[in-house]
DNA sequence: TCGATAATCTCGATTGTCGAGAGATTATGA
DNA sequence: TCATAATCTCTCGACAATCGAGATTATCGA
């Protein structure tokens, strides 16, 4: 077991690794003219689409924790500069979803897949054993945080 | 050297960790009637603090990415619940200190102090040999982050 | 068909942020 | 010393993102 020191070095050490990644989507942000609330929508699509599903205004309300209102201004502000379109979903012609465009989904790719792609050449300098040591790390440690961000 | 698969899962891994520490934030902020940059700024005061310094406003300014107007703003919010005292420097009268009242450090304490400390608990369980591999992880992955959220 | 339900949008108000510039204080140079 | 520049904070007016309440449109079940 490491001494408190050393454990609280590492704790210090997470939370600087949240700034800078919070940084990374915050200069993303900077750099296409979007804000905070834009970046995390963008992503929440980009994700669905990776699942295979299209998102609808009101699932994405749900992952950005916007109101409907305001769902509606963000979409009305990402489908003005064309980073994605609204299509009413024909089996359900009550659901508008959202598709992103082609050059969005490119921006994205390049800005965070390359982030990705450095991160995973990063890791080449470990062992498959050192690498499911961090696995578990994070996995235990997200599960601490987790606990914390809702009920305590 | 672990397969592609598995070091892209553990990038996801990173961002995931990244999400709920953000959260734990937002909670704080919820729990206390605050905004995002009210909290960054009461963690880059309490920062402060605990390196032995009073910040002022204008480097409060610097550490939360804001305008002098927007801290003058941010600073009369903070005031108005009772969580940052103005003092002025008797150094340079120009100057306005920020003290954090004592509720407010509590508050803080007691809410990041508890994760931080669940955190460090979490770790017990890793022998030195593995907290160091892990230590390791985080600071290349944090130094390949960084670039990206600087200039490319 | 008609009422209930669901998804989205409109409107008015609030809030956080910024740019420009003012006021006060300190540092610098002739 | 005194005038000027630099620094720090604040005020003011404007703008953009968000919300709550309620309206609108589409679908479903009886």
């Amino acid at each position: 077991m490491a001494d408190a020191d050393e454990r609280r070095e590492l704790a210090l050490l997470l939370r600087r690794l949240n700034v800078e990644l919070d940084a990374v989507g915050q200069r993303f942000a900077d750099l296409h003219g979007l804000n905070r609330t834009d970046v995390r929508a963008l992503v929440a699509i980009m994700d669905a689409a990776r699942r295979g599903e299209a998102l609808t205004a009101g699932r994405l309300g749900d992952a950005v924790d916007l109101r409907s209102a305001s769902v509606t201004a963000l979409v009305d502000r990402l489908e003005k500069v064309g980073h994605v379109r609204r299509v009413r979903d024909p089996q359900d012609r009550r659901r508008v979803a959202l598709e992103m465009s082609d050059t969005a989904m490119a921006a994205g790719a390049e800005h965070f897949g390359a982030l990705a792609q450095d991160l995973t050449a990063a890791m080449e300098d470990y062992s498959d054993e050192e690498l499911a040591v961090v696995r578990r790390f994070l996995t235990d440690m997200t599960d601490v945080i987790t606990r914390h961000s809702r009920g305590s």
